[in-house]
RNA sequence: GCCUGAGUAGUGUAGUCUGGCAACAUAUGGGACUGUGGAUCCUUUGUGCCGGGUUCAAAUCCCGGCUCGGGCCCCA
């Protein structure tokens, strides 16, 4: 017996059914916003992703080499390959550019609920524009592609970078000083964070201070603490300009303003964002985003550039646990021969029906009509179509509502309206 | 990479403590049944995660591995 791969899944029908639901949905919003689909490789040069994220990230991901001994990758996300993409080929297209993806990214990870080793993203880059306007489409984008597929519970949480670094730089702490401190701050170690400041030499008021700034989501106190600070002042302004926007014209009001939002990576700067679903426990984190920079590194023309990713199957993972209802697809017919002679017949009327977007599944096990029913009924269909010499006499079926049980003999050129309007 | 729990037909479970029978439900195919049987009854198919050890005898006890879940690490 052969096993799936370790962290990988198959998914049946019925999964099926779930996934496409929601990225027919998600595209819809992707589209309704005026983005674009685009798609790039399952994998990619090696070096794509060590420029972005350093050598260290081999070990967290699936590289090889080829028989031509280059160095390849599966990707493991989509920003840094939509950015190659664009730095190759769409450099001169109209700005702003706004793209969008789905794929299968693939990481060396630790198995666990709701983390794999092959799983799905969705998620769009926006490029060319950095107004507050673009930036509160962006979020507003990311919180209704997770409402509109029917998610009830949850959260954005807002932060900036651009603050985070030039508070960093009043308070006078040296680069490793805040390579130290970021983690802890990532993780909400905020006791952990007024320590290493006292260490290093920051008076306790001040340290204080800081910690409050990290944890509230009062614009008052923040507009408070970053006051005399022109780069931090501004920033804010900006931030609370997209704030209003999100509200007054996407009507998203919970929001959180958290400023110890942070990415391990230097590319990050200015708006970084997160949407949790707190239903989710440890793995609850459902989409980030933000703005970045990687075109200058990827050897293109500077130009700002600010998206997110959605953990599509975190978003799956989240509908079910809200015991979200999908919604079920029908079949519209099932059309059982009753005897060997009429097989012919049965499956040019079930190929009649296709040609005219009805679904239709035809018995193909010669078996009675007893079980055929029965396996009509696990099918799910709306309506099963018998065809016996009986009805053939007067150019008819029998048409069954399996929802009632009730059956009437139908002439086969009215079978089409009939099934159509069931 | 670490800690922890679990793994028995396709699915859901019992049996494991206290070693000796692999069982129940459901499902799949067939039949009763040559046109209503979405039912009922009969029947078929199919199960001990893998490997080693202890033993007369292992689903059961022991060791190792694999996989899944929970918690860490990490999270581009």
């Amino acid at each position: 017996m052969f096993q799936i791969p370790r962290g990988t899944r198959d998914f049946t029908p019925e999964e099926m059914e779930k996934r496409r639901y929601v990225e027919s949905h998600m595209r819809s919003t992707f589209t309704s916003f005026g983005y674009r689909e685009i798609q790039t490789p399952m994998f990619e040069n090696l070096e794509l992703f060590t420029a972005k994220s350093g050598e260290g990230i081999i070990e967290e991901i699936y590289a090889f080499k080829d028989k031509g001994g280059r160095d390849l990758a599966l990707r493991p996300e989509l920003t840094a390959p939509v950015m190659r993409f664009y730095v190759e080929k769409l450099q001169m297209e109209p700005k702003p550019l706004k793209l969008f993806y789905f794929g299968s990214c693939f990481r060396y990870d630790r198995p666990q609920k709701g983390r794999y080793r092959e799983f799905q993203q969705a998620g769009c880059e926006l490029i060319g524009t950095n107004t507050t306007e673009a930036y509160a489409e962006l979020i507003a984008l990311a919180y209704l592609l997770l409402k509109n597929i029917g998610l009830t519970n949850i959260n954005v949480n807002i932060g900036n970078l651009t603050i985070l670094s030039a508070v960093f730089d009043r308070l006078g702490l040296s680069k490793d000083q805040r390579k130290h401190l970021i983690p802890l701050i990532d993780k909400s170690l905020f006791d952990d964070v007024q320590t290493v400041l006292s260490e290093c030499g920051l008076e306790p008021k001040k340290a204080q201070d800081f910690v409050t700034f990290l944890q509230t989501s009062d614009k008052e106190k923040i507009k408070k603490f970053v006051k005399g600070d022109p780069v931090a002042e501004n920033e804010f302004t900006n931030l609370e300009k997209m704030l209003d926007l999100l509200g007054s014209s996407f009507q998203i009001k919970n929001y959180q303003i958290k400023l110890s939002i942070v990415r391990g990576l230097d590319y990050y700067k200015g708006l970084v964002f997160e949407i949790e679903a707190p239903i989710l426990g440890a793995e609850k984190q459902l989409c980030g985003g933000g703005a970045y920079e990687l075109v200058p590194l990827f050897g293109g023309t500077d130009v700002p550039t600010v998206g997110f990713a959605i953990g599509f199957d975190r978003a799956i993972l989240a509908l079910e646990t809200e015991k979200f209802s999908f919604p079920k697809k029908q079949l519209d017919a099932f059309v059982i021969p009753v005897n060997e002679e009429m097989i012919q017949k049965s499956l040019q009327l079930a190929q009649i029906l296709r040609q005219n977007n009805v679904t239709v599944d035809v018995d193909l096990l010669r078996r009675g009509v007893g079980k055929a029913l029965k396996y009509a009924n696990t099918l799910n269909v709306k309506t099963v179509l018998l065809v016996g010499p009986k009805e053939l006499e007067t150019d008819s079926v029998t048409l069954r509502d399996m929802k009632t049980g009730n059956q009437e003999l139908v002439k086969i050129s009215d079978v089409l309206s009939k099934v159509k309007n069931m």
